[in-house]
DNA sequence: ATTGACATTGAACACGCGTTCAACGAGGTT
DNA sequence: AACCTCGTTGAACGCGTGTTCAATGTCAAT
């Protein structure tokens, strides 16, 4: 029955919270007008009043899925003083990996945008800016790093350092998605760290096979 | 005009590399029966008389995909005696990563699968398979490092430290994809190396900011 | 009360898709 | 020459989609 009855805002809010729930259970293939319209409880013709076209409500629930949920929280908390740089940003990695991997659903969502944002450059430039806010959280302590050794990171940028990790945390991700019995994120993170920070004792020692 | 012409091998090879033309023209969003059978300069009817289905010629393409194009060649060649394990390692993944780089459409394609296989058992099985395939060519130079410093990787396997190497690879893929002209593999090649093998004269000092 | 603005509806439209199928014609076989 | 097999065609069907729109009801202002 038609009507006046929430303020603009709150219907925009409603029915992304329903174009989500929707998103969640059959992702962005299952993402159809009629299903959000009857996910929300309003007609089709609503939504496309509130949302110019499918593709308006596409944009903006990325839009707020960035804002909402993904990768938000208390990124930049420093360690204790003292820390080596080096365990610093390895605290980094393994908190952003467990964080990422407790939100399966979500990152799978993400990477459908991914995926969409290559044919789409409205949504390409928003899950750029998502990946480069991702990418500046390992930014303090790579650059931590990098100026305790500057002769050994010689040319190289925090940029550089923090889109390292950034790359090894994406294929964790794509590799649990893909295959999540098989991956293990602990062993993962056990074999960066052993990579990463030598034993003293064999930093010395070239040992031919 | 129909009739008799070429046996069902052929046919379908025809049909497959008309298929890949559009896939990497279009994406698999764009690959409809239609447009395929066009590029292939033959009826709708005789596509699905050769592919059972849509979803068949899917599967089959990226059956082709996968032996034909991608990630083939002189995997395990070995690097010259002598070479210390982490180098013949960082080679394999500079080589590997350098090779995927140069094959950006077809690594579209993959992930655009890679996305489908989330809802496509049998899709999904295929791009496992490819995926283990891949790690396994990280595996000769992840077991010589193992067994060269057994107590620094104690508890870890040639396969947690192939697998690692894998998800850096995925993950600058993802990263070159979203945003080549940001992604610069060399220098993240670069900050690899730096990080995985450390100057001998920093390995002993703890050097507090 | 009357009006006007506007949120809301759902039927209808146009389009593209995967799939079906009766008809057709070029071989090989008899 | 007649026949059969089967690769081949393209029109047609059914379905699901995004989008439009005239109609409707509610609320605030007059």
């Amino acid at each position: 029955m038609p009507g006046r009855k929430a303020p603009e805002s709150v219907r925009r809010d409603e029915i992304l919270r329903a174009a989500y729930r929707v998103a969640a259970r059959d992702r962005l293939g299952g993402l159809t007008t009629r299903a959000v319209a009857a996910e929300a409880g309003v007609s089709v013709g609503l939504l496309l009043f509130h949302f110019e076209s499918k593709d308006g409500l596409l944009v903006d629930l990325l839009d707020w899925m960035l804002s909402h949920t993904i990768v938000a929280g208390e990124m930049h908390r420093r360690p204790p003083a003292g820390t080596p740089p080096i365990a610093w940003l390895l605290i980094v990695v393994e908190r952003d990996l467990a964080h990422l991997l407790k939100q399966r659903e979500r990152v799978e969502l993400f990477y459908d945008y991914w995926v969409l944002g290559t044919r789409h450059p409205v949504i390409r430039r928003l899950i750029r800016r998502a990946l480069h806010r991702y990418r500046d959280a390992f930014r303090p302590a790579a650059h931590a790093i990098i100026s305790e050794h500057p002769e050994r990171y010689a040319g190289l940028s925090a940029d550089d350092l923090a889109g390292v990790c950034a790359a090894f945390i994406e294929g964790c991700a794509t590799q649990t998605i893909l295959d999540p019995s098989r991956f293990n994120a602990e062993r993962a993170m056990a074999t960066l760290k052993a990579l990463v920070v030598p034993s003293p004792s064999s930093a010395l020692s070239p040992v031919p096979l």
